[in-house]
RNA sequence: AGGCGCGUAGCUCAGUGGUAGAGCGCUGCCUUUACAUGGCAGAGGAGGGGGUUCGAAUCCUUCCGCGCCUACCA
C-alpha cells in the first residue's frame, strides 16, 4: 500500500544508492548504442551546491535521463576543479585563524596541506549532487589536478610554446607589459577575472609648471593622483591649438620637482579634461601604449602590495639627468625661475615610501592643495576595475607573465561556430561569442600562486629557459644546450585554472593517451553553461579542443539563464536573497525543485525562483502520488497483456490519443531545449486530462468491476499511469521510479533505463477525440451554467436536450453516468416542443442544454466563429492568388510547387464556399 | 558609446500573421470514498505613436521605460 502522503526524504537516499549500485548511470563503451554525451562543467573543489548549481545540473541530468532512456549510451562525466584562487584563499583562511602564514610553511608544505584540505572537505558538492538526484558516472570522476589531467596540462603547454604563428612567434611566449594585478592577493589576473564597478571618486586638476615660461603651468585632470610619481610625460593632441605651442617643452612634475616631456599624442582627446593627460606607463593600460609608441621610461611606483615605492624612479632620474642635455637644461631653468614650493619638499616624497596607494593618494592630494597647484576637485563617477575575486581594485603593474596567443587558436573556433559544427541555443549567443572572439587579446595564464599546475619551464642560472612536459626533459635538454648538467630550477609560477579547465572534455577522457574513451565521446553532444561562462571556458574549450583534437568539442552549447530571486534581484550574500537548493530539497524534495526549474527554465531566459514556486509544484508530485493512490485502490496493475491498439471504448481511445500527444509535445520540446514546454506538456497531461477528466469518467465504469469495459479501463489506466511515469522521469527521477518500483511495472531501480514511450497506435482516435469533448464540453457549459444561475450544490437538475438528430441524444445518453455524476444531472431528456417558460437553453454546436430557471443564451459565437474563418481563408485564398499572378514566381518555381499552390487556393475556394453555407444557415 | 534582449492578467511567463493562453494569486461555491497539497465556476490583459496587411501580441519604424554584455571615461 502507498502510504497516505509521499515522503521524498526517506525514498530519495534509497532510490540514489540503489541506481548506484545497479551501475544505473555507467556509460558503456562497448555497447552498440549511440554514444551521448555531457561533460559537466566542473564546480570548483570548494564549491558547495547554490541555485545556479541546482539550475544547469537539473538541466544536464534531464537531459542525460531523457536520452539514456531513448536508448542512448550515455556519459554524463563528473569532476571537480581545483580552483587555483579560490582554494588557494580557503585554506589561506583556515591556515590563519591558527596564526599561520602559507610563506612560512613553504610552497611543499602547504600544497600538502591543500591537498589535505581537498581529501576532507572536497568532497562537498559531490555529495549534494547526488542528493538532487544527478546520474553522473561516478567512477569517471576526475580532478583538474588528477595526474592524467595534469600531463595533459604539460603536454599541452609544451606543444603550444613549440608552435609558432606565421611571424614565427610562439603561441605561449613569456613577455614583460602591463598585467591586471591584483594587490591583495598578490598574482596577475587575466582581463576576464576583472569585474567594473562603479565607483564615486574625484577628479582632480593639477597644475604642472611648464619649466622655461614662469608663471605658465599646463593643468592635467586625473582620478589617480597617486600614480603621478610616476609620470614621464604630458601628453596634448597634436591639433589642439591651446597647447602647440607646448609641444616639445617641458613641464615639472610636482613634489618631485623633475622635467617631465610634453608631447603630442593622439591618444589625448582635447574634449576630456584639460586636453592634457598626464602619462604613467606603468600604471595605467593607455598611457602604457602610448610610453611604448613615444619610446618613454616606464618607472613603477607601486609594488606588488600597491604601496608606494621610490626605486625605480630614482635611478631613472640619475640616468636622464646625465644623459639629456635638454633636460639639465630645462631642469635648471625650472629650479632657477619657480619658486621652490611648486616643487614640494624632498622629504615629503620619502615620506610616501610604503604607504599604501589610497593614503598616499590622500597625502599628494593634501600637499599639491597646500602648494597652490591643486587647480580644483570635481566630484565623478567612474568604473573602476576590481579582481572579482578579492574584491579590491586592480592595479595595472609591469610584470612579466607567461601568455597565450590566443588570436590563432581563436580563428578556427570562430569558423566552426559559423559553418555550424557547434551551434548556440539560442543563437543569439553567437554573436557574443564571435565580438569577443574576433577581438581575443592576449590571455595571460600565468599566476602568482602555489596551487595549481606549475608552469612547466625551467631556467638555468644564466637565464636559459627550457620548456618540456618533465623535469628530465629539462634537464637533457640543458645538457644538450650546455654540454655539461646544470642547476635548472622550476617556474614558480602556476597556471591559470581555466587553462586546464580549457583541456576537460578531452583530459577527462584520457587524452594524450588514444583510448577507447575518447574515440566514443568526443566530441561532446551538449555543453550547458550560464552565459556568464561564455569566454571564461565555452571559448577556451573551442580553441583547445579543436587546436588538439582537430574536431570540436560540443554539437551544441545550451546556454541558460541565471537564477534570480522572487522579486528578479541577483542573488547575493550582501543582499542576503540566497535561497539554499538544499533546504528547499529537505522542504519539498527533490523532484519538486527540479520540477520547478524545468517549469521555469527556457533557453536564454533568467529563472526566478523563491520557496512559494517549488511550493506550488510540490503540489503536483502530490497529485501525480494520489493518482498513484487512486489507481492502486481500484486494483490498477500494470498489464502486459494489454494491447492500446485494441481498445475498444471512446473513453479509452481518447486518453490513449491525448497520452500521445503529451508524448509527442515532451519530446519535442526536449529536442529543442524548451524545459518549460516539456514540463507543461506533462504537467497538463497528468493533472488536467489525466486526472480532472479520465479518472473522473472512469469511476462509474470501475464500479462494475468485473465487466469488460472495466477491464479494458484498468488496463488503459495502468498503460498510462506507466507512461506518464515514463515522461516524468527525466524531470522527477525519485517519486516516478518509487512508483514504477511500487507498482511492479519492472524490476526495482528500473525505471531509469527504461525506454521512453512511443505513440501507441490508436484505432479510430479521430472520432473518439470528437465524441469525448462532446462530452467534455457539454459539462463544463453545464456546470458553467449552473454556477451562473446560482443552482444549488444539492439539486439534481434534469438536462433537457434538444436536438434534431437522434445520434446525439443517444450519444448523451451513452454517458449518462458520466454526466450524472460531473455536472450533477438527474437525467437526460429530449425536449418536445415549446421551451419551459423560465428555463435556460444553452447552444452547444448541435445541441441544447436546458436549464430550470434562466435566461436564454444566444447562438452569436457560433456566427462570429464563422464570419471569422471564413475571413481568415478568403485572406489565404487572396495570397496564393497574388502568388500565382506573380509571373516571376510561375516562371521560377518548379512545376509541382505551382501545382501546389493552384490546387491550395482550389481548397480555399471551397472553404470559403462551405463556411459562407454554414453562415446562411445560421441566420 | 556599441551590442544583445525585454515590455502581454495583480505576479511569473507562454504564444513566428488568423477567436489573447497557462501557473500562482484573487472572488464565489463545494468535504462527491485518490488528493482541501483537492474539485468546480468566475473576474481580470497587449508601454506610446506611425507603417505594412482584409486581419498585427506577432513583421517594419520611431519614441518611452527596463535589464544585461563589451569597451572607454583625463
Amino acid at each position: 500500500m502507498l502510504d497516505k502522503t509521499y515522503n521524498p526524504s526517506e525514498i530519495e537516499s534509497r532510490l540514489y544508492e540503489g541506481w548506484e549500485r545497479a551501475g544505473a548511470f555507467a556509460c558503456d563503451p562497448d555497447a552498440n548504442a549511440q554514444p551521448f554525451t555531457i561533460m559537466i562543467p566542473p564546480p570548483n573543489v570548494t564549491g558547495s551546491l547554490h541555485m545556479g548549481h541546482a539550475l544547469t545540473f537539473t538541466v544536464q541530468d534531464t537531459l542525460i535521463r531523457w536520452r539514456r532512456m531513448q536508448g542512448r549510451d550515455v556519459l554524463w562525466q563528473p569532476g571537480t576543479d581545483h580552483a587555483g584562487i579560490a582554494t588557494q584563499m580557503v585554506v589561506e583562511r583556515l591556515l590563519a585563524e591558527q596564526g599561520v602564514d602559507r610563506r612560512d610553511m613553504g610552497r611543499e608544505k602547504f600544497i600538502e596541506r591543500v591537498w589535505q584540505w581537498k581529501a576532507e572537505s572536497g568532497g562537498t558538492i559531490t555529495r549534494q549532487l547526488r542528493r538532487l538526484g544527478a546520474s553522473l558516472d561516478w567512477p569517471r570522476e576526475r580532478f583538474t589536478m588528477d595526474d592524467g589531467l595534469s600531463a595533459a596540462v604539460r603536454k599541452v603547454f609544451v606543444e603550444l610554446y613549440n608552435t609558432k604563428d606565421e611571424s614565427g612567434r610562439r603561441l605561449i611566449y613569456r613577455d614583460k607589459r602591463l598585467v591586471n594585478w591584483d594587490p591583495k592577493l598578490k598574482t596577475a589576473i587575466s582581463d576576464l577575472e576583472v569585474e567594473n564597478h562603479e565607483i564615486k571618486g574625484s577628479l582632480w586638476y593639477i597644475r604642472y609648471p611648464v619649466a622655461g615660461e614662469p608663471g605658465r603651468f599646463i593643468t592635467v585632470a586625473t582620478t589617480r593622483p597617486e600614480t603621478m610619481l610616476g609620470d614621464t610625460a604630458v601628453a596634448v593632441h597634436p591639433d589642439d591649438a591651446r597647447y602647440r605651442d607646448l609641444v616639445g617643452k617641458y613641464a615639472i612634475l610636482p613634489l618631485v620637482g623633475w622635467p617631465i616631456r610634453i608631447i603630442a599624442d593622439d591618444y589625448s582627446d582635447p574634449e576630456k579634461g584639460t586636453g592634457a593627460v598626464k602619462i604613467t606607463p606603468a600604471h595605467d593600460f593607455n598611457d602604457f601604449v602610448v610610453g611604448q609608441r613615444q619610446d618613454l621610461p616606464m618607472p613603477s611606483v607601486l609594488d606588488r602590495t600597491a604601496r608606494v615605492s621610490l626605486a625605480e624612479i630614482k635611478p631613472y632620474w640619475s640616468i636622464n639627468v646625465s644623459g639629456d642635455d635638454d633636460f639639465e637644461q630645462a631642469l635648471a631653468d625650472a629650479r632657477a625661475r619657480f619658486p621652490f614650493r611648486h616643487f614640494g619638499q624632498p622629504s615629503f616624497v620619502s615620506s610616501l615610501e610604503g604607504k599604501d596607494r589610497f593614503e598616499a593618494r590622500k597625502a599628494i592630494v593634501a600637499e599639491l592643495e597646500r602648494l597652490g597647484l591643486l587647480e580644483k576637485t570635481e566630484p565623478h563617477t567612474h568604473q573602476v576595475p576590481h579582481g572579482d575575486r578579492s574584491g579590491v581594485p586592480i592595479e595595472p603593474l609591469l610584470t612579466t607573465q607567461w601568455y597565450c596567443n590566443a588570436e590563432v587558436l581563436a580563428k578556427p573556433a570562430i569558423e566552426a561556430v559559423e559553418t555550424g559544427r557547434t551551434v548556440f541555443v539560442p543563437k543569439q549567443w553567437e554573436n557574443t561569442f564571435f565580438a569577443w572572439m574576433r577581438e581575443i587579446q592576449p590571455w595571460c595564464i600565468s599566476r602568482q600562486l602555489w596551487w595549481g599546475h606549475q608552469i612547466p619551464c625551467w631556467y638555468s642560472s644564466e637565464g636559459n629557459e627550457f620548456v618540456a612536459e618533465t623535469e628530465e626533459e629539462a634537464k637533457a635538454a640543458a645538457r644538450k644546450h650546455f654540454g655539461t648538467d646544470v642547476l635548472l630550477t622550476q617556474d614558480e609560477d602556476v597556471l591559470d585554472t581555466w587553462f586546464s579547465s580549457g583541456l576537460w572534455p578531452f583530459s577527462t577522457l584520457g587524452w594524450p593517451e588514444k583510448t577507447k574513451e575518447l574515440a566514443r565521446y568526443y566530441p561532446g553532444d551538449v555543453l550547458v553553461t550560464g552565459f556568464d561562462i561564455i569566454f571564461f571556458w565555452v571559448a577556451r574549450m573551442m580553441m583547445q579542443g579543436i587546436h588538439f583534437l582537430g574536431e570540436v568539442p560540443f554539437r551544441t552549447v545550451y546556454i541558460h539563464g541565471l537564477v534570480r530571486d522572487e522579486r528578479g534581484q541577483k542573488m547575493s550574500k550582501s543582499k542576503g536573497n540566497i535561497i539554499d537548493p538544499l533546504e528547499l530539497i529537505d522542504r519539498y524534495g527533490a523532484d519538486a525543485l527540479r520540477f520547478t526549474i524545468c517549469a521555469l527554465t527556457g533557453p536564454g531566459r533568467d529563472v526566478k525562483l523563491g520557496a512559494a514556486r517549488v511550493e506550488s509544484f510540490r503540489r503536483f508530485v502530490t497529485k501525480l502520488w494520489n493518482a498513484a493512490r487512486f489507481c492502486e485502490m481500484n486494483a490498477i496493475r500494470p498489464d502486459a497483456s494489454f494491447d492500446p491498439s485494441r481498445a475498444s471504448l471512446p473513453l479509452t481511445r481518447w486518453i490513449l490519443d491525448a497520452m500521445n500527444r503529451a508524448i509527442e509535445e515532451a519530446g519535442a520540446a526536449l529536442e529543442a531545449y524548451r524545459f518549460y514546454e516539456y514540463a507543461a506538456a506533462c504537467y497538463r497531461f497528468t493533472w488536467d486530462t489525466f486526472c480532472d477528466w479520465f479518472v473522473e469518467f472512469a469511476k462509474p465504469v470501475l464500479a462494475e468491476s468485473d465487466a469488460p469495459a472495466a477491464r479494458e479501463v484498468r488496463g488503459t489506466a495502468a498503460y498510462v499511469l506507466g507512461n506518464i511515469l515514463r515522461l516524468l522521469h527525466p524531470a522527477m527521477p525519485f517519486v516516478t521510479e518509487e512508483l514504477w518500483d511500487r507498482f511492479g511495472y519492472g524490476e526495482a531501480y528500473s525505471l531509469i533505463r527504461t525506454a521512453w514511450p512511443e505513440p501507441a497506435r490508436v484505432p479510430d482516435a479521430a472520432a473518439a477525440r470528437d465524441e469525448l469533448d462532446w462530452v467534455v464540453r457539454l459539462i463544463s457549459e453545464v456546470r458553467s451554467v449552473r454556477t451562473e444561475m446560482n443552482v444549488p450544490p444539492g439539486t439534481r437538475t434534469p438536462i433537457l436536450l434538444r436536438d434534431a438528430a437522434a445520434e446525439t441524444l443517444a450519444r448523451g445518453q451513452r454517458w449518462m453516468e458520466a454526466i450524472r455524476r460531473l455536472a450533477r444531472a438527474s437525467e437526460l431528456k429530449p425536449l418536445a416542443g415549446e421551451m419551459p417558460k423560465g428555463s435556460a437553453q444553452l447552444v452547444l454546436g448541435e445541441a441544447t442544454v436546458i436549464l430550470p430557471l434562466a435566461d436564454v443564451i444566444d447562438i452569436d459565437a457560433e456566427r462570429t466563429r464563422l464570419a471569422k474563418e471564413r475571413d481568415k481563408t478568403a485572406g489565404e485564398a487572396r495570397k496564393i492568388a497574388q502568388k500565382l499572378d506573380n509571373a516571376d514566381f510561375v516562371r521560377r518555381a518548379p512545376e509541382e510547387v505551382v501545382e501546389e499552390n493552384r490546387e491550395r487556393l482550389a481548397t480555399a475556394q471551397a472553404d470559403i464556399a462551405r463556411l459562407e453555407a454554414a453562415l446562411q444557415r445560421i441566420v
